[in-house]
DNA sequence: GTGGATGCAATGCAACTGCATTGCTAAAGA
DNA sequence: TCTTTAGCAATGCAGTTGCATTGCATCCAC
């Protein structure tokens, strides 16, 4: 795991970025460095758990020295909270891409499916995205964020707009929802049963 | 946090357990002390995270010496695993005392309101065990845990067989409740919104 | 008594942690 | 050309970790 100083080389950078930003310094694209090492950071939450990510474990998976990790983040808590936005953002894009691919004007059924679904760790990526997120939620639960709340709050509004029940439906189904994603991925329950469960609780939620 | 020597003094136990158990050695109650420490532990991660869950720092919580917990537990992973079986036991006693404060012949949904009302974060000491709960599904999502496949899939077939439905919503419902948990335990929705939702759900599955 | 097992405290240790500091390189501005 | 600065690597450090080891005190069987 420990890099030897033969095959040292960081990484072939991207450079000449000096015109995409006003006040950009000097050559490298920090917010791009900035993602490759939470990416690392990921990677090793995800395979090995969030106590097992350290300034120079996550360093050698991004295999740059763990003196760049410094630079990009001043404290450890620094680059947790980045990887943690990092993580909010991904399942943000899965879930426009999402709802994007159905076009215009969609059935609210289809759009919840559409919505629920791609926030369920079903593929290879979104669940390593999803073990990444529930190790976060263990990790701030101690003291929980207020900006979680209004998120979901958010959330239930625009679920309940969409759902011909009230806010307690709307709640409901986002719960539903996260329990599932909890279940498959802790292999309680395959894909397939989280699904059926979902659409049952649909065909439950459009029939009243 | 350290305690001084002054101060040490263990514990004061009960001995003169020889007669419960056949080829019990000395004169401490092994498992007893095994609970005060996994105790202390769960204190640790309920109030600071799993991370913060060190032998000396669960040996201060249970104002006993490092040396004592080593003495009951050979490694750490030992520990957790004690712990974990603890909260769970914890949580089934909770789920039992609900149910026999019920009576006899309970209506299936009364049963399952008081099933999963007991599981649910509440009040105060199930939510201190909901947080360790949690820490520990985050701790052990890496490694999937096969036992706990099948302790869920009976939890189904239970509910199932209290609900007019089939498989899909019992597994819906207790999805939903694991998901009404988390939120309750995150700060996102409140008890009340939390029953609210649970008793929503109800009400659909036993009007169809 | 004596011998052995048990309960526990203390100490030590290598590995690891986050972070501060230092110093070098190379590019940009003067 | 010279100075400055960003980008990075290396090293050091104090603190913490899990665990092995050692030693002592108490109890039981004999």
């Amino acid at each position: 795991m420990i890099r030897t100083a033969s095959s040292r080389r960081p990484v072939p950078v991207s450079r000449n970025r000096r015109e995409s930003i006003a006040g950009m310094p000097k050559k490298v694209d920090h917010a791009e460095r900035r993602r490759l090492i939470a990416d690392a950071l990921m990677r090793v939450a995800a395979e090995q758990g969030l106590e097992a990510v350290s300034l120079r474990h996550v360093a050698a998976a991004a295999d740059v020295s763990a003196g760049m990790v410094q630079h990009y983040f001043r404290t450890k808590d620094e680059m947790m909270t980045f990887a943690l936005s990092v993580v909010k953002e991904r399942s943000q894009q899965r879930v426009e891409a999402a709802i994007a691919r159905l076009g215009d004007d969609p059935r609210p059924r289809d759009l919840l499916r559409a919505l629920t679904t791609a926030l369920l760790p079903l593929d290879g990526p979104s669940r390593e995205d999803g073990r990444v997120a529930l190790a976060f939620l263990a990790y701030t639960a101690v003291r929980p964020q207020p900006a979680l709340r209004a998120e979901t709050e958010q959330m239930v509004g625009f679920i309940a707009s969409l759902l011909p029940g009230g806010e307690a439906d709307a709640a409901g189904l986002l719960a539903l929802m996260e329990g599932l994603g909890l279940y498959v991925l802790g292999g309680q329950y395959t894909p397939e049963q989280a699904l059926a469960a979902l659409d049952t609780q649909l065909e439950k939620l459009f029939n009243a």
